[in-house]
DNA sequence: CTTAATGCAAAGTATTTGCAGATTT
DNA sequence: AAATCTGCAAATACTTTGCATTAAG
């Protein structure tokens, strides 16, 4: 955990961005609240606990630092906002969205060999990332129905 | 392409909305240009030459009933706004996204029947639908680097 | 004739931007 | 000291809502 925070902090550095105590609080309150995919919003919140006089706009510039450098990235569970998660190279996982409560359940298994295989030679198309929602119910909502 | 117009009519009937003029518009301005992503603006466009005085917000409604009736699906390609495809059930397809130059380009091969059944069975989780976006670069755009 | 839908304008959200002053390097 | 970053408020972009009027069934 310490060692992703300081891998981070070297990123920005590197890329000639200032190194600020809310720059600072904002990648801390993303790693402590990992797998829990805040918006700016609740980002924002958890970082005025500590910093109270830190603005809004800022968190928000913060945020699209920290996407540019690859360090977190956009989610969009079509709920209104954008979500943000740490991008962990090594940690491919999907999400499974309820329709019926609308809780996120990550599945760690990738599983996608096949299809980008395909993808790659039939279309020409080098890949960097992909991102798979499934919709669908979960196990709570089907049992209580 | 009469067919699925007239099905979409018989949906919106059949589920108690009226077969307004102006609905009617916006579901032909989706099926004469599918495959094209539309956005909210864009339909309002197509629509406004024919029925110049139709509002914005008929539009948005209009594509609010649409969705519930499941006669078409929201899209998000990060460009900032909700797009839009028609939803044809046997026609799965996934989106590759350039990251160069924004290109989406339709899959249509599925390949996600081995994830659905892990899903299924290890996370008990009843899938309806899913979404696939891989991001990458283009052949035209790693042609021309 | 009843009920729902439309168009307009106003109100909401989420996000971005301009700018003067504060802070990092 | 130079350049970037911050906080604030205002601006923007997208979408929703209230309401009087119109139109569908």
């Amino acid at each position: 955990m310490n060692e992703i925070y300081y891998d981070i902090l070297n990123k920005v550095k590197e890329k000639g961005y200032k190194l600020t105590p809310q720059r600072k609080a904002v990648v801390l309150a993303i790693l402590d609240h990992d797998h829990m995919h805040l918006n700016t919003e609740e980002i924002y919140a958890i970082v005025k606990d500590q910093y109270p006089n830190i603005g809004l706009a800022t968190v928000y510039r913060t945020l699209i630092v920290l996407d540019e450098l690859n360090v977190i990235t956009k989610m969009n569970f079509d709920d209104g906002c954008v979500r943000y998660e740490i991008n962990s190279e090594n940690h491919q996982h999907h999400h499974l969205i309820c329709r019926n409560c609308g809780k996120v359940i990550e599945v760690m298994e990738d599983l996608l060999d096949d299809i980008e295989a395909m993808v790659e030679e039939k279309y020409q198309f080098k890949i960097i990332d992909h991102n798979l929602k499934i919709y669908g119910l979960c196990k709570n909502c089907l049992d209580n129905q």
